[in-house]
DNA sequence: TCGAGATTGTTCGGATGCGAATAATCTCAG
DNA sequence: CTGAGATTATTCGCATCCGAACAATCTCGA
């Protein structure tokens, strides 16, 4: 709820503090309005749909990725959730430990480990991605259904100029 | 960076493991591109401006705020920078004994914490965000210029929307 | 005036989160 | 065959992160 300050009147409080420094507003508006974005939609699903089962978002992340790619390497778990291996660790053992998931070394590649849901892991997304995803339908129906690709897009060529340089 | 998975490897992937479920892939793509493009610009602004002066973005952020509005109360600086009370305690304990902020009861009402940058604080800032601005710029321009502040509208949008919910 | 209820910052316990160092394993030139 | 270099997951130390419980302070109706 943004607090005290509406978003409007802190970017006219920005600009105007930083007025004699030639700054790129345009591009603070963009920047500082995604993480923004971002923060709101994590803390939002996080208190609608994940906290109920006791996930964190990076836990519910490392479940959604395996469901869809298992069995996965770890380090590719880390990539597309786009956190460290040594954060992915932490979080492997938490999951594992609930019974979610297994690590399984790899036999074509010993340094390899390669991480597959449990029947409980699979149960638990089957039930919960679906309430994710309605929330999901939900926050992306602000914008029109005919700017929705051009966002996807705008947001990917965001993705893959970043991580490119 | 993505991994071995481009983009649309991934989304195609998606749409095959869970075409049985009768999802909105649509709202999918939106919230997943939203949080890997806030995530991909954080750790590149991490690596490329913040690393270099020792600061998470958290700090950052916090930084930020108190810049703009000092003095400022620490639950306003909380709610700018989307996390709770508990963190920023813990940050601003660290900002406080790097010097770069000082804390002071507010004489008016007891139980708030007004938060102000020292000189050191501000110095580090005037130097800081013009390069941290300059990163913004760089990755905004992956958007044409008439498209961006649609772009900056939307997130706005979702924003707002999920903040009222 | 006064006290029940609301609000605020901190503390506490536990779970992320990361960079650097490490051990295990693989690769591939010589 | 072999060993130097590359790659991987884990460990370590430390800094976030959060919800819940807490003490201090304020509000406002009776």
């Amino acid at each position: 709820m943004a607090g005290q300050h509406t978003l409007a009147e802190t970017e006219r409080q920005v600009s105007e503090r930083l007025a004699h420094m030639n700054l790129d507003f345009q591009a603070m508006a963009v920047t500082s309005n995604l993480f923004r974005a971002a923060s709101a939609v994590r803390n939002h699903l996080e208190r609608t749909v994940l906290s109920a089962s006791g996930l964190s978002w990076t836990a519910f992340v490392v479940l959604w990725v395996t469901w869809i790619w298992e069995p996965i390497e770890t380090r590719q778990i880390a990539d597309e959730g786009g956190f460290s291996k040594a954060t992915l660790t932490g979080v492997l053992n938490t999951l594992e430990g609930r019974g979610y998931l297994t690590r399984e070394k790899s036999k074509d590649d010993g340094r390899l480990v390669l991480v597959s849901l449990t029947d409980s892991g699979r149960k638990l997304m089957d039930g919960l991605f679906p309430e994710f995803n309605k929330q999901e339908q939900k926050i992306s129906s602000v914008v029109d259904e005919k700017n929705q690709t051009l966002f996807a897009d705008m947001l990917r060529a965001v993705t893959a100029f970043t991580e490119a340089q």
